[in-house]
DNA sequence: TTAAGCTCTCCAGTTAGGGGAAGGTAAAGG
DNA sequence: CCTTTACCTTCCCCTAACTGGAGAGCTTAA
């Protein structure tokens, strides 16, 4: 299967797709005639593990840890688990991170008339410093 | 006043003043003789302002904006209340992304039993094309 | 045969700096 | 006055995860 059909199935785009061939973590076989790409179902399959998995904030490099478990026919669900876990800790941290930024600024707006004069609690916080 | 104790003030890295000088942003005098950059007190609040604002998740260019209605003396307060208003928009987009982000991956790491079989629930998740 | 629509590689750019080398300068101690 | 240490400078490469584009080759249908 070529590239663009490949990377629709995968529901990723080309560049993207040919970008996990140079970093070698779904590399199909390459025709040495004409150089294209050849996807085997295997590579689908892996393209698509990869796209969800990135989708759920794993970094490549989580994405490539996941992908070896994935192949992995002995492995244990315990790593997987881990990793999940660990996920969830850094998401709910940016969660608190942006919880708490988004507040300041509700805040800091609803104190601006927003008007056409020039004094704005908004731009005077951000010079105090506290 | 010199690079790094303005860079304390501002609670910035010396790397990241002297970044925000060579993109333009705040550039300060320069010693011809000695090539050292030397801080004014405006310059300082140049930077506690920029500091402030990508700490509150504006980008570079955000913070350029705002540093310039900062200095104009004839801005209207409605502009960057509408800058700040757009900001809490994307934050909360950004929220509501990572909220539904976390809800799948603790029901995924919940109904993984998390032990040495080798079955598990994320990775099916993952390699599911849904 | 030719044109459209694929594919390839390679290069550069994105964000917002961080790390580190090589070399000049400033302040403090002896 | 000299030396040591702590600064400062520029320069270049590196990060994550791609995206865009150039220039060239291949395939498919008319």
């Amino acid at each position: 299967m070529n590239i663009s059909a490949a990377a629709s199935l995968a529901g990723l785009t080309v560049k993207t797709v040919r970008y996990y061939d140079t970093i070698g973590m779904v590399c199909p076989y390459q025709n040495p005639q004409t150089g294209y790409r050849d996807y085997s179902e295997r590579d689908i399959a892996k393209l698509q593990f990869v796209g969800s998995a990135r989708r759920f904030n794993f970094s490549i490099k989580e994405c490539r840890e996941l992908l070896s478990l994935y192949e992995d026919e002995n492995r244990s669900s315990e790593t997987v688990k881990a990793l999940t876990v660990q996920k969830i800790s850094e998401i709910e941290d940016k969660l608190t991170e942006l919880t708490r930024l988004r507040d300041k600024l509700v805040y800091l707006a609803s104190a601006c008339h927003g008007d056409s004069r020039p004094d704005c609690p908004i731009l005077d916080a951000f010079s105090a410093n506290n």
